[in-house]
DNA sequence: GACTCCGATCTTTTT
DNA sequence: GATCGGAGTC
């Protein structure tokens, strides 16, 4: 077989071994994805397989759409039998031709993030409990975490255990929250993201005609980015997978970053116990990035006590070191890295799409663009707040969705008044109340509006059903383009819009058209995106499912590709650069304050730090700010603990930027901003003294220019330690010093946070 | 019921 | 620096 040659030996074998479970351990850029790829083509091609009985379930629906492709391009056409996509998208699919068996419409909403909290706003308002202490976030993240762990609201109301805990927590009613939150959602007829999870696995265990159909349908399954799957998802492949055993999992337990969300590292490192048979492979060999990356990365992830035991190395060149950047606010961080960027590609001839900007948090990315823009450096963003969160697209869809769905109490809300009918919150209350109350579906609430409501907002209701039914029947009827334009217009949203000549009034026109051609791609394309049996329909429900459950990466579809790209790090999973700087490396931003407030993670967070600089094929830049707005306002920094991490010799400041005196911080706050244009403002105050680099109240370090061997130091993480060695011949001056606790640490004295104790 | 203005609050990360 | 909700006014 031509494909197998130039495997190494473990690729080679993870690609021939069909049989029987299996646990691939690959290090990042380790050729993981042509592994799979191959191991898929080879089922079909060598053991003569049917596609229809392979499951692939990846990260992205785009890496599923790309890996189709390339399997096509060894065994044909066949491959679009293949049934493959996330999760979420793969099973979504499956419960809506099962759903009867759980009593759910064919037809269920699938609702987003927004929408759940929406719901839980509502019903926190309706008990008349404290919406400070039952904020939206915490019920919904609560609710997402009972259902990751496949509790329903009935176990958790049902478990003293979980009662005592909210108590403690003084949010006693989140178990009947929960319940409230589940009935209502049953009611609309609507899934979040955790139902399509927890109710496949529902199905499952109720109806096991079902499962065995698909047990003997899916007699291959694969898993890829295992390390990132959670309890719900694990025990959807166990069950799957049960009678051929013919279970194939992929993951990094190194690039594990998703715990937040429910995904168990124990999943991978209890996979063994679960299937005792299981052949276990490593791949290694890491063909992406320079000797000084890999070992880079490594010095950082040896920090981390939980880990499965693997020695990822290189045969590529040693490469540069990685280059330290620092800059005295966050403005002055776009500024350099923008600059950087911009003599990166002078002088070693890379395009923009060679570049990568990772950040931590959405929020960074403002600063990087305004710099990027300023350069005429092309950018583009993936993720963040994406086109399908705008209000004017979130608007068109809830017509879409409750004219298929009209019991979608979440959309119907978003829309019943807009544009304004006359139907004002205090009806839409009253209707909402009385169905719960007396057991009805919103929608036989609303076809009786009259005998709850005054006259004329009943006639305005009257008006509005005739409308949904209108497009109901046009959804019918007709493709999704053709019954998207009908709402658009038939909804009066277009006309809307296009009265509105301001400049934001444009841009929210031009993006409804954008919403209308995007209906219109899903109309004209061929392509399948989920693969499996029926022929793909070009209703507006198909097209409504498939953007709901895109994932960050799938929305990236920017036909100019030479762009730097920017995004969270969460984002960057999977994909590789050949540049690719890390931004905000400072402490309480990455690690994360609020990471390790909340659950004390800080292995997750170095594992994010691990993915983002293994995302890098040749070079590798960090930078931190010394002073950074945070809620608008202006706070001083410290660089990361994570510099300090890197063993120093794969790091070095860069010689351009380093030190270099740096601009004051011009910017104003928005409060600032504000009073002036009220004619009250009072000075900026913007304090200069913060602009120097003071870690902490209790920790002030030293200058460091004098410290000399034999000195007895303080550090801020490792505490008191004696200096054993002064460095003074490269670039930069380093010092070793042993720790009381933490034993020999090497520090680059330039940005060592020491305290000399004489 | 619609509209406007002000202040509070928030920011991890995502399907 | 954006968003949301509440209070006040038409």
């Amino acid at each position: 077989m031509d494909y197998l040659e130039g495997l190494n030996e473990p690729q080679h074998k993870a690609v021939t071994t069909t049989e029987g479970p299996m646990m691939i351990i690959a290090g990042a850029g380790s050729g993981k994805t042509r592994v799979l790829t191959y191991r898929i083509a080879h089922l079909i091609k060598s053991k003569s397989i049917d596609p229809f009985n392979i499951l692939s379930l990846t990260f992205t629906n785009k890496a599923a759409a790309e890996m189709r492709n390339r399997i096509e391009g060894v065994i044909g056409s066949e491959a679009r039998n293949i049934w493959m996509g996330t999760f979420h998208s793969v099973f979504a699919r499956i419960l809506r031709s099962e759903a009867a068996h759980i009593g759910y419409p064919s037809n269920f909403t699938i609702y987003d993030a927004d929408d759940s909290k929406s719901l839980i706003r509502t019903i926190v308002k309706e008990l008349n409990l404290d919406d400070k202490l039952y904020k939206a976030n915490i019920v919904f993240n609560r609710i997402s975490g009972a259902k990751n762990r496949l509790v329903s609201y009935k176990e958790y109301n049902a478990n003293p255990a979980f009662k005592t805990d909210d108590a403690q927590n003084r949010r006693p009613e989140l178990g009947k929250i929960y319940k409230i939150y589940a009935e209502r959602c049953f009611k609309a007829g609507a899934m979040d993201f955790d139902d399509l999870l927890f109710n496949t696995n529902i199905l499952f265990r109720d109806h096991l005609e079902v499962l065995n159909k698909y047990q003997h349908r899916f007699k291959y399954v694969m898993v890829d980015e295992f390390q990132d799957t959670n309890i719900s998802q694990y025990l959807i492949t166990k069950n799957l997978s049960a009678v051929s055993e013919n279970i194939c999992v992929v993951g990094d337990d190194a690039q594990s970053i998703y715990a937040f969300r429910g995904a168990d590292i124990q999943n991978i490192l209890n996979f063994e116990k679960d299937y005792p048979t299981l052949k276990v492979i490593k791949l290694e060999q890491n063909y992406r990035s320079t000797k000084n990356i890999v070992n880079a990365a490594n010095s950082i992830i040896g920090y981390n006590k939980a880990q499965l035991k693997k020695n990822v190395w290189t045969s590529n060149d040693e490469g540069t070191q990685i280059e330290l950047i620092k800059s005295a606010s966050d403005n002055e961080e776009g500024k350099l890295v923008a600059t950087s960027i911009f003599e990166e590609k002078a002088q070693h001839q890379f395009h923009n799409k060679d570049f990568a900007v990772l950040y931590r948090t959405n929020s960074q990315s403002r600063a990087m663009e305004e710099s990027l823009r300023k350069l005429n450096i092309k950018y583009k963003i993936i993720g963040g707040l994406s086109f399908y969160q705008r209000k004017e697209i979130k608007d068109l869809l809830a017509y879409m969705r409750f004219s298929i769905n009209h019991n979608d109490e979440e959309s119907l809300k978003r829309i019943i008044n807009l544009p304004k009918r006359g139907i004002g919150t205090t009806t839409v209350n009253k209707l909402i109340v009385v169905a719960n109350e007396h057991n009805k579906s919103i929608w036989e609430v609303l076809q009786h509006a009259n005998q709850i409501v005054p006259g004329r907002a009943a006639n305005a209701i009257g008006e509005f059903v005739a409308l949904i039914k209108r497009f109901a029947i046009e959804i019918e009827k007709n493709d999704a383009y053709e019954a998207a334009n009908t709402i658009a217009k038939g909804s009066g949203l277009l006309q809307d819009l296009y009265a509105d000549r301001t400049v934001e009034g444009l841009n929210r026109y031009e993006n409804v058209q954008e919403l209308l051609n995007a209906v219109k791609e899903f109309v004209d394309n061929e392509e399948e995106v989920t693969g499996g049996e029926e022929p793909k329909d070009k209703q507006l429900g198909t097209f409504l499912q498939e953007i709901t459950l895109l994932t960050g990466q799938d929305r990236d579809d920017d036909d100019d590709n030479d762009k730097v790209t920017l995004m969270t790090i969460h984002m960057a999973k999977g994909l590789e650069f050949k540049n690719v700087y890390i931004v905000g490396m400072e402490e309480d931003l990455f690690p994360s304050q609020m990471m390790l407030n909340s659950r004390a993670d800080l292995e997750e967070e170095r594992r994010l730090f691990y993915v983002a600089i293994t995302r890098a094929e040749q070079k590798v830049f960090l930078s931190y700010a010394l002073s950074r707005y945070r809620f608008g306002r202006l706070k001083s920094c410290e660089p990361s603990r994570f510099i300090d991490e890197i063993d120093p010799k794969f790091i070095k400041e860069s010689s351009k930027f380093g030190g270099r005196t740096t601009q004051p911080v011009t910017q104003v706050t928005s409060q600032y901003a504000k009073n002036l244009v009220r004619g009250s403002a009072t000075k900026p105050s913007i304090n200069k003294a913060s602009l120097q680099h003071t870690p902490s109240a209790d920790f002030a370090p030293s200058d460091t220019s004098n410290l000399q061997e034999s000195m007895k130091v303080e550090h801020p993480k490792f505490g008191f330690g004696k200096v054993t060695e002064i460095d003074n011949s490269g670039t930069s001056r380093k010092a070793t010093v042993v720790f009381d606790n933490f034993g020999e640490k090497t520090l680059l004295l330039s940005f060592a946070k020491l305290k000399i104790h004489t």
